[in-house]
DNA sequence: AGGTTTTGTGACACATTCGTGACTGACTGT
DNA sequence: ACAGTCAGTCACGAATGTGTCACAAAACCT
């Protein structure tokens, strides 16, 4: 299990709780304080892969959490949310100079900012390489090219496989059939768009189980992508 | 999905270079030239999404470039960044006054570029930047190809899916049918007008909920608008 | 109110897109 | 050479979306 790691700093402790356990029912590992001098030694210790940073906290301020983690070398490069006061323009130009990601304004509902998250860790998140992925209940193993739903081993061909793996990669993200023949069979391939069909249909047959719901979802007139339940 | 498109002026071929990189890399497609006729040339043939200019370049000045797409009908609103030299007070209150909508002088780092770029994009096309783009009560993710309003999942056809979209990008503001069937249907098409009323009521209908009000506004005589509560 | 213009709406014929089974040929290992 | 596996294409039906029209309803004007 690799859930995605993700350090929530808010220092109003009723949102900080509903908060936690909102994000931890989508998945994540969070870790939560509400003190930015703490957030900064948790960063420090385990890098998590997204930070939520309210912008008035105890302790530094968020703008300042903001910016000291991009001097570290090793958090510089994680992904930033910040919680805003209504309104607060400046702060949201100053933010994304400092290198804030995205910005949610207060009074936000979870739902938005888990939205935002979602969206975020989509755009940044690289390929996983060697790891293994899971997205709702399947997991695949790269490095031992073993796929499994529910527990259940999952035996697919190689373009079934290199497929899924894309998805997977890039969880919730729709593609078209053109980026799935670049992503998936080479960017120099001259293959019929409708052949992407034919091994969607594999996939969906390979993963099929009963009971459970299909997670390929197609997007008329635009593609294919794996929901991310 | 169509990677947002940029066009990068600049003669100083170090700097072409890596900036050229870094965007990319950034998820941009770059198109560059060190001359700013050829600019307005590839502005016409394919207008970006957005322009970064240098002040002293060749061929036409920086200046004169950003005048000259304002002017152009396809271009008039595409955001503008400059690149001008130290302490050029004058020339940034002149080329405010031309229509760039940000500055960044030299000498500046490629982070703090990209990350105005990515500020102006944020702002001007948010759907554009992989955001999920929020009016009111409803959500939009243009990446996942998801609708939400007060959570509840909205699905919408394809075209009612671009409307809305378009509509999310620009709140607030009056599109007449001209205008809409130019933006989402695509600038050549050959459709009657009111096939537009057609898909606002399919727009309207999809995304109406119990207790909610319709945020699609109808301007008589003049277009429609979506709401921006 | 009465007449005029503009918009809302249901219906419908046509177009597009997608799912699917079948087929061929390439390649593999025996 | 043979069976087995897999990739790519195709064709056809089903599902869904699209553009237009005609008429109803609403807004506007005098």
């Amino acid at each position: 299990m690799n859930a995605p790691r993700l350090l929530l700093v808010e220092d109003d402790p009723a949102l900080a709780e509903l908060l936690e356990f909102r994000f931890r029912q989508q998945g994540y590992a969070v870790t939560s304080t509400p003190d930015g001098d703490e957030a900064l030694l948790l960063a420090a210790e385990e890098v998590p892969d997204l930070v939520v940073l309210d912008w008035m906290i105890e302790g530094t301020s968020g703008l300042e959490v903001c910016r000291r983690l991009r001097k570290g070398k090793a958090t510089a490069h994680v992904p930033i949310v910040m919680l805003t006061a209504r309104g607060a323009e400046d702060d949201k130009i100053r933010g994304l100079e400092t290198g804030a990601d995205d910005y949610v304004t207060k009074p936000f509902s979870p739902r938005e900012l888990i939205a935002r998250v979602g969206a975020i860790m989509r755009r940044i998140r690289p390929a996983l390489a060697g790891e293994v992925v899971e997205v709702g209940d399947l997991s695949l193993d790269a490095t031992a090219h073993k796929v499994t739903r529910r527990g259940q081993t999952i035996v697919l061909g190689p373009t079934e496989f290199r497929l899924l793996k894309h998805f997977m990669e890039h969880p919730g993200r729709v593609f078209s059939r053109g980026q799935l023949l670049d992503a998936v069979w080479g960017s120099e391939t001259e293959i019929e768009l409708r052949t992407v069909d034919v091994h969607i249909r594999r996939l969906r047959k390979g993963i099929e189980l009963d009971g459970a719901p299909d997670p390929v979802r197609t997007v008329r007139s635009a593609g294919y992508a794996l929901e991310a339940f």
